[in-house]
DNA sequence: ATGTATTGTGATTAACTGAGTGAACGACTG
DNA sequence: CAGTCGTTCACTCAGTTAATCACAATACAT
């Protein structure tokens, strides 16, 4: 029974959707025992009791918790899937109307230098590097080139996108950097063209004492570019993941990524390719 | 041109979904002009121009900016669609990982005693009280007797769930306090029996200085009910709704408003009723 | 080359929020 | 009537965030 680790999981993501610390682990407790006081809460939980108060009635005006004014109080739980549900269509809604305001912010023009050229932009974060992916993916006309070098970032999403990909008559090139992701990767997207790269240094860093690995590098229409590595933050359990981006046939960073990706893939060598 | 409310609203929408106030205000600066360097932001946002950054780097690990990395440094806002979708998958992927941390959760039974008469929880928040509206309503299997006293509460959801109900074959009684509002809802449900209260208490209160109206009543198969009402917070725009809900034949509450409902309404005499 | 304005980083302080604790008061029990 | 329990309220302490300043690095103009 694991359930302890469960149990402060719901608390860590209650919190994370806008509870304090008290109102979760009340919460928590409460949905255990269907029904209980001020007490039993602060039993089960680790809520001082004179605390348990304020907190259920945060819950209450959330449409979390009812309340039976008999003495002592009476506290109840809303069933698991009414409490989700009420959390989801609150944060649904907001996103819904920050769009709408948003969208409706006038724009204050600066200088139009629509320099798209020499850009090279750096995000961090899986979020938005996954989203920034998905978009070149989308955008993608002709050629898409992508090494997956950590097994965490192919998803059943890249799955998807990389077949549509395929669909819309993309050539669909993927590297791995051992023969075990490049089992998974095959069996995933079977007509595609998948290989183990031979560079050496996509897989392990030249320097020593670096626990940073390549993520992602993805090559769209030899004209676009994402790079990402992953680096195991020691601390925290999980690692962060960071990357740049660039666009432009004559970037410096395509054209370098070109010329190395061409060294170290076989099918990417046809002669029409090198017109630089 | 209200988009200086617009812009405020959009800072508060972005706060409340987790961003800090120099991140939601650097964002909004940012989105309205595609692109800019901390000065840029600072001046259009009151964000202090040596703060900007820390707001970046937040939002950009969130995958909401891009930042090029020359001098000065340039920032760049997602759209607007990339950047709510991804706030919104965010969350509805922890709530998805809340439900199943939830629901896996191990009970503890307490004592087991389930004496739903005479039990009336209160709920408070529009959130709750439409939640538990729904669910009466769901659960109707003979009669439901509603009666409207603030035009807010009458929304398409609810016209919905009536329909539903009197496709299974409920009888559907519902009430207003006044003619305009009668005839609202008259048009949406046409089938439906709607009238005005006779009841003097209903739409105003007997006491002075009480600015506190009837906002739901609900009477279901005559053995469930819901009162709520609505206070104008004097301070703060928008108002407080708190109720009160209990079951049970027998149940004090549900015997009272039984009686004052057949008292003031109707159709709801039928001789067969007063079995009490 | 030199002075000046601008950019980015870090340190510091003030204001605020939330966690944690205890006093006080009323209700109920024996 | 005393003692226990339940509830609210007021308060302290710690951590976070907002806000300002000082300083180093860089670009720019003369």
């Amino acid at each position: 029974m694991d359930d302890i680790t469960n149990q402060e999981q719901a608390i860590e993501l209650l919190q994370q959707l806008g509870l304090k610390e008290y109102e979760a682990k009340s919460f928590v407790a409460l949905a255990r025992r269907q029904r209980g006081t001020a007490k039993d809460i602060s039993d089960t939980s680790e809520v001082p009791r004179t605390r348990v108060y304020d907190a259920i009635r945060v819950l209450e005006s959330k449409g979390l918790v009812e309340t039976q004014h008999s003495n002592p109080q009476v506290f109840r739980a809303v069933s698991v899937d009414e409490a989700v549900n009420t959390l989801q269509s609150e944060y649904v809604e907001r996103t819904e109307s920050l769009r709408n305001t948003l969208s409706g912010l006038d724009p204050i023009d600066g200088d139009e230098q629509t320099e798209t050229t020499h850009e090279v932009w750096s995000i961090s974060g899986d979020q938005g590097i996954t989203s920034r992916t998905r978009q070149l993916i989308e955008g993608a006309t002709e050629e898409l080139i992508l090494v997956i070098g950590h097994e965490g970032v192919f998803t059943d999403q890249l799955v998807e996108q990389l077949q549509l990909a395929r669909e819309r008559d993309v050539k669909v090139i993927i590297g791995t950097v051992d023969d075990e992701l490049r089992t998974t990767v095959q069996d995933a997207l079977p007509d595609t063209e998948v290989f183990v790269s031979e560079l050496e240094w996509l897989s392990r860093s030249p320097l020593p004492d670096d626990d940073t690995e390549i993520s992602r590098l993805l090559l769209v229409d030899r004209e676009a570019i994402l790079v990402s590595s992953f680096t195991e933050t020691t601390a925290d359990g999980r690692g962060h993941e960071q990357g740049v981006f660039g666009r432009g046939f004559d970037n410096g960073l395509v054209a370098i990524t070109r010329r190395l990706m061409a060294t170290g893939l076989p099918s990417v060598n046809d002669p029409e390719t090198e017109r630089a």
